[in-house]
DNA sequence: GTGCTTGCAAATCGTTTGCAATAGC
DNA sequence: GCTATTGCAAACGATTTGCAAGCAC
């Protein structure tokens, strides 16, 4: 009913209870959880886990490719487990993070002779939503 | 023979011997520094600056606009005294980090409907010159 | 002399590390 | 059994805070 595993494993990486529990969690919630979201939320399903767990779960995804560091929030490391390349804004209200459809890589202009591997593109304002209820 | 008072001024930021020698510091050398980084250079010249004061200048800066964030060390904060919009690059190997001529704020999709205030693009990579000394 | 600025020391807090206990093949 | 994983406690390190002393107009 979950293939949360296989998910892992494609990535190259093992599963296990709390690999399984971290990644489920990641793609359930959308909302960019910080480590400790991630902890607070799974310690009722999984009492003993700790949070050493946690931080050293999320960095695995990341360097693995199963998870994208969102470094938007410049008091907390925020995890996204939709890898797909596209844009963070955060709302400068309601902290609300939102996922934009959008990649700046062609971009890039024409005179920089480096190697791009990694893109991010942050966002900073008000969302429409706190627009509206101002 | 220098105008940085001034230019503090128009930012609405009383000039004072430290922070004249912070935004002068910053003008001078666009290595995006951190806070650290910008105290040891300085403190020769002002030997009783604190780091204390490095910190809260950068953040006033910051939020009065005479500088600019830089958030694509996860390590540190980074700060450039260069104000107008632009992209950062930061190499991989050597930790450089360079200025990129390029603003996303076009390419936002036309169904976002929130107001953006600030925009941060971030590349990381290989630059040109590790490419070629590999 | 009143208010802003500085700087020291201590606190904070997210994150990492060392290492022993545990689990999985 | 051997190796990878987990989790506790302690360490770490960048940044912030409280507050007293100093400076400027």
């Amino acid at each position: 009913m979950d293939n949360t595993n296989i998910l892992l494993s494609g990535y190259g990486i093992r599963p296990s209870v709390q690999r399984i529990a971290i990644m489920r969690y990641l793609l359930k919630n959308r909302t960019h959880p910080t480590a400790d979201e991630v902890f607070e939320a799974l310690r009722e399903q999984i009492p003993t886990l700790s949070k050493t767990t946690v931080y050293n779960t999320l960095k695995l995804f990341v360097e693995n490719g199963a998870a994208i560091y969102v470094g938007i929030d410049e008091k907390n490391a925020r995890f996204d487990g939709y890898v797909e390349p596209h844009a963070h804004f955060r709302c400068k209200k309601c902290g609300t993070i939102i996922d934009l459809s959008m990649n700046g890589e062609n971009y890039l202009p024409k005179e920089f002779n480096g190697d791009v591997e990694e893109t991010f593109f942050y966002l900073k304002g008000i969302c429409g939503n706190c627009k509206k209820n101002h």
